[in-house]
RNA sequence: GGCCCCGUAGUGUAGAGGCCUAGCACGCGGCCCUCUCAAGGCUGUAACGGCGGUUCGAAUCCGCUCGGGGCUACCA
């Protein structure tokens, strides 16, 4: 049970790059539920300081997709909030405080170094094999007009925090305990073309939305010294903070779009993944089962049980086949009127139906969807597997895996079952098999296997298909009939 | 190179000194069911990286070692 705690405000702050990440959805996913558990609140922010990197587009889709993952934010820059602007791009006048008091207070200077001079700077360090790296602050105390005099100068310098020797290295982690870091260099806090770094950016923004948890990927268990040392300069409470593991590739790196398609999280979409398996998939990452013998849970009692103290410190390996796994028990608890209407929606998203949908296709897969309900790893294989359902009769192409199937006497066979079917009345699954097993497996004593195989050919022309009779049923009398008979003569 | 984080089956995890001849889930193998394929049921396979300590006793504590990862940008 959620005790009596103090509501907590979280955030997730993704950078809008490019194609979104699955670790975004990975932070949004842990971030909301301690929001939740606590009564808090979420916030979405866009951190778009990288003009370099921005990439138009790239917000809307984070949008989209965090909401189609059914993770929906309290604030945020299209819902706003009373901390607003949340866009870091639209802030810039909030930061310039900040730094001048850094300034004014001895903590940071200005750099007009170059940016070919540290990188040069950062090739001898790397090539004498020091132990110390980072910059030389050779602009540290100097005046514009002394530095001018030194090469590797330009003109629009960058501000950089004065890192003091004694450093507080050590933090407590809300899933690691006590940990340190390493020693930070002089960071650059404010860019030559006047958008702060993250560094600068986080702690501003973090300090006034009120932020009281920060939750990111471990990557960032590095810069937190700098973070809190900014905090402590600029006089303010720093939020607690948990570093989360870091998804990984299968060969254990990072996870990267271009070692693994699943690292863009549209890729789930695109594939047919429904958003509550991938959901409840990412919260076994890293994060026991609340029940160990039953691994599929709900967001509320991911919610319910939550625990930083539980979150695995090991990078997790992303394993697809799990993912396909849940997919389909997630599909398979569906009702299939509403697994019918999620198969067309999806259809309709990736663009292979048309919106609104032709009404006789759409009746008939809603009709179809029972026989294939529990043949489904994703939404993706709805359409291939009733494609026989959707083929004019005359367009059914025997494949050549299912004629290799074929007993010697199946032209005998299927020519006892169109004698069978023709005569009956009601074409229901049921009086199907009963009138095949009838005439076939007992009349002729063939075996069910190779009496019923022939006929599943020739109404779909494949060896692997949904139950044979209740397709039949879907298909009606007069098609089947007529699927047999061409089968029969071709 | 330096600093930091981490190390239970193929993968995700349980395990917080004896309840562990290490549990569960997915995967993989077998059997059952069966009109194919699934789904379902039963069952099998496989792990504490290594070496030293501490202790009556270690997957659990300590050290070393090996391995993996992250950071080391006017990227986040």
């Amino acid at each position: 049970m959620s005790t009596s705690q103090t509501p907590a405000r979280l955030r997730v702050a993704p950078s809008p790059t490019g194609d979104p990440h699955v670790g975004t959805a990975y932070m949004a996913l842990f971030n909301l539920a301690y929001a939740r558990k606590t009564g808090g609140q979420f916030v979405l922010r866009i951190e778009d300081t990288d003009r370099n990197r921005y990439i138009e587009g790239s917000e809307k889709q984070i949008f989209e997709l965090l909401r189609w993952l059914g993770l929906p934010w309290d604030e945020g820059p299209d819902v706003g909030g009373p901390y607003a602007p949340y866009r870091q791009s639209e802030r810039l006048e909030t930061y310039k405080p900040f730094v001048d008091k850094l300034i004014a207070d001895g903590h940071a200077y200005y750099c007009w170094c170059s940016q070919e001079r540290l990188a040069k700077l950062r090739e001898e360090q790397q090539a004498s094999k020091q132990s110390k790296t980072g910059y030389d602050r050779l602009c540290y105390g100097m005046s514009r007009e002394e530095r001018e005099k030194l090469p590797g100068f330009t003109p629009t310098p960058v501000v950089r925090m004065l890192v003091p020797e004694d450093i507080e290295l050590t933090f407590t982690d809300l899933i690691r305990g006590e940990i340190s870091a390493p020693m930070p260099d002089d960071q650059v806090i404010l860019k030559a073309d006047g958008f702060p770094t993250y560094h600068m950016a986080v702690v501003v923004d973090d300090h006034l939305m009120g932020i009281t948890h920060v939750v990111r990927g471990e990557e960032w268990i590095s810069s937190t010294p700098k973070h809190l040392q900014l905090y402590k300069w600029l006089g303010l409470t720093p939020p607690q903070f948990a570093h989360m593991p870091l998804l990984r590739n299968t060969d254990h790196s990072k996870i990267s779009k271009r070692k693994n398609p699943a690292a863009r999280l549209a890729w789930f979409r695109e594939q047919g993944y429904l958003p509550e398996a991938l959901r409840n998939f990412l919260q076994l990452l890293g994060y026991p089962p609340a029940d160990d013998d039953h691994e599929i849970s709900s967001f509320d009692d991911f919610v319910e049980n939550f625990d930083w103290a539980k979150v695995s410190t090991v990078g997790p390996v992303f394993d697809l086949k799990k993912l396909d796994w849940m997919n389909g028990f997630y599909i398979r608890s569906l009702e299939p009127a509403q697994l019918a209407e999620r198969i067309i929606e999806h259809l309709q998203w990736t663009g292979q139906w048309p919106t609104p949908a032709d009404p006789q296709k759409a009746k008939l897969l809603t009709d179809a969807v029972p026989i294939i309900q529990e043949r489904l790893v994703t939404l993706n294989d709805a359409l291939p597997k009733l494609g026989f359902l959707f083929t004019a009769d005359d367009q059914i192409v025997i494949e050549d895996d299912a004629r290799k199937t074929l007993p010697e006497n199946w032209k005998e066979v299927v020519s006892a079952a169109i004698d069978a079917l023709d005569g009956l009345e009601s074409f229901s699954a049921e009086a199907i098999q009963g009138i095949l097993r009838e005439k076939l497996v007992e009349g002729m004593g063939i075996k069910p296997k190779f009496a019923f195989g022939p006929v599943r050919v020739g109404i779909t022309g494949q060896r692997v298909t949904p139950p044979l009779f209740e397709s039949m049923e879907l298909l009606g009398k007069a098609s089947s009939l007529e699927r047999l008979r061409r089968f029969v003569n071709e």
